[in-house]
DNA sequence: GCAACTGTACTATTTGAGATAGTACAGTTG
DNA sequence: CAACTGTACTATCTCAAATAGTACAGTTGC
């Protein structure tokens, strides 16, 4: 379910935020879907409990889970308003790196073929 | 010439090392001009010498930079090989952020529309 | 020649984030 | 009631990053 690197230079409990809130804001997770519990996801990651928790910490400040002592850590049911934020968020990074490839004398074409390309696969 | 921030969880000489990348690919620096003096600069950003050695010395085994002990470290001649391998790298990296825009449910238009706004600035 | 620069190479030390280890407590479930 | 769950602590370890200080050799301009 997460793939981590213990040798990266980005801390493990990021790694894992970085999967979650991909897994999550792309639907391969469903709303209300029970999380590994804290335990048991550190046991089949050989991680430290507190690690994992920091991570469902932060993703429950973040709104994207929700928690219930005694129960467990569940997809929080994304709103439309949450996916359009994403969506803008995301253009906006993609008009930053459009703009550094103008800078490096990318032509426009090039870029549009690309899209073509992905598009259509 | 340099924006450092101390708080980031980024490392300062990466931060150079990004600033140094960008300003030299770019051509903002003038092939074989002289980059400040290891001393100078620590003492501009408030940041210790060493800490500016150790960028300037993985700048030059990228060979972005060239250092001449007793005279000072000068900006590499761009070769139009390296300039090729830098459009490539970020030609790459769009690919990567188009293909997230993609799931994301982003349509192939807005992402031709944004190329076009950028282009016909 | 010499003072004042330059890069470079060390060692030692401090700092702070990240991760680990261990314990404890309260809520939930079958 | 046993076995789970999340949560909250404190203490400790580890390591990269950064700092501090010293030293040496090459270059430059006076």
């Amino acid at each position: 379910m997460f793939v981590i690197d213990p040798r990266s230079k980005k801390p493990i409990y990021e790694q894992l935020l970085d999967q979650l809130r991909w897994q999550i804001t792309m639907g391969f997770l469903e709303p209300d879907e029970p999380l590994p519990s804290v335990r048991n996801l550190s046991m089949e990651l050989g991680i430290n409990p507190n690690t994992i928790q920091k991570a469902y910490r932060q993703m429950e400040q973040e709104g994207l889970i929700y928690s219930r002592p005694g129960r467990g850590s569940f997809v929080t049911p994304a709103t439309g308003e949450q996916r359009q934020k994403q969506r803008e968020s995301q253009l906006s990074l993609l008009q930053g790196e459009i703009r550094k490839a103008k800078e490096m004398g990318i032509s426009g074409e090039s870029l549009e073929k690309l899209v073509e390309e992905i598009y259509g696969e």
